[in-house]
DNA sequence: GTCTATATTTTGATAGAC
DNA sequence: GTCTATCAAAATATAGAC
């Protein structure tokens, strides 16, 4: 399957609309014919490179979702420190996420669909980032450098307000003469540095001198 | 319009329905046959009860949305100390997601949707849960309760796990036999009680001892 | 208030020329 | 590989009987 570079050209921009198309709509609310026309291609030629719709979405999750799990993978084959992993860890998911705009909706709006186009193949993808969290939590807790944590509170502690975050941008801009002024000024930066210490700050086991077994809280 | 108690019921019905369908497609992937199948009766009825699929969708924003302001609206009304407030005010949030359940999914997807459905009423009950958030925020710095926060940080780091853990419980389950085991243990109450440790632990000022005037060394 | 039947529009998908 | 033209199914919405 020897394509042209310039097919090669057209399928890219195919991917490319389709991810704004599917951020934007949703699986169900995105039209193919709205895909093609933001590619400058016609219907026609997105079925020549894809079998369907549901099949170029699968292929945007793929591609999404391998693109975080590799980053991920990355950054725990990089080793060092569990409290540097996990901060570069958070970083990671960051990253791809801002990389790819069209990233946080999708993934907010497939947790919202429960997950009902995911393939084999996508849900490998999304396991190791998933078990990379589990692995670098494990092994601080080993080493003695975390306390215990639940891996899926602590999944959902970091990645939840990243995507929250990014994804609402949207969202804000379009009520924004409606919400106080403080609620613009706010950067990606400033939410990642905050997930990172308060993710640190968690994991962190309570100092040795700790007071007795149960911490008199309010009810 | 004095409705008929069996009318009232059937709105009821549709409104039940709705909500169900909505949160599990979206509102393009919602069909009113399947809305109204689900609430056993026509087709037509669903017009005669409500102008158009839109309307009917904006109506159970405003449900959902109004339930959150007036749930966090008195919890400031109640008032106390502001920790306790922020205390009130996750427990709130969480309850109404709970009582709720198409509530997180629906709030995920406007989200990552730009809130193209959000009408003025809609923002105006939104708002309220924004605004009590700050007012909170802005007591617990008056009174040297809390230190400097950013409101958009604290309201993401509050709101976006608590949606993304009850919203994602289709897909974890979905997924469930991909999945390491310790991922199912969590109930809403840990992920609760985390959010709010982490929540009043970024809100904590630092101690006297640890502030940069102090004479000795740093902690 | 509730139903059956139907009009109208949109949309995913394909056939076939070039 | 890319396009035009078109089909068939699905979906929103309405008319009109009871």
């Amino acid at each position: 399957m020897v394509r042209s570079r310039r097919a090669a050209a057209t399928r890219d921009r195919l991917i490319d609309a389709a991810g704004h198309e599917f951020a934007a709509r949703g699986f169900d609310g995105a039209t193919v014919d709205r895909i093609a026309a933001r590619a400058r291609v016609n219907k026609a030629m997105l079925y020549y490179h894809f079998d369907s719709k549901a099949a170029l979405y699968r292929d945007i999750l793929r591609d999404l979702f391998g693109a975080v799990g590799g980053s991920v993978a990355a950054v725990r084959q990089a080793g060092g420190p569990p409290a540097d992993q996990i901060q570069r860890f958070i970083e990671a998911v960051a990253r791809e996420a801002l990389a790819r705009p069209h990233f946080p909706a999708i993934w907010l709006r497939e947790v919202a669909e429960g997950g009902r186009h995911l393939d084999a193949s996508i849900v490998r993808e999304m396991r190791r980032v998933v078990d990379t969290l589990a692995e670098i939590l494990a092994d601080g807790r080993a080493s003695g450098a975390f306390a215990d944590a639940h891996p899926l509170i602590t999944q959902v502690t970091i990645v939840a307000p990243l995507l929250f975050f990014v994804a609402s941008a949207a969202l804000r801009e379009r009520v924004s003469h409606l919400v106080p002024a403080t609620f613009h000024a706010a950067g990606l930066d400033a939410m990642v540095a905050h997930v990172q210490r308060v993710t640190l700050a968690m994991l962190t086991p309570p100092p040795p001198a700790a007071r007795p077994a149960s911490p008199k809280g309010r009810s």
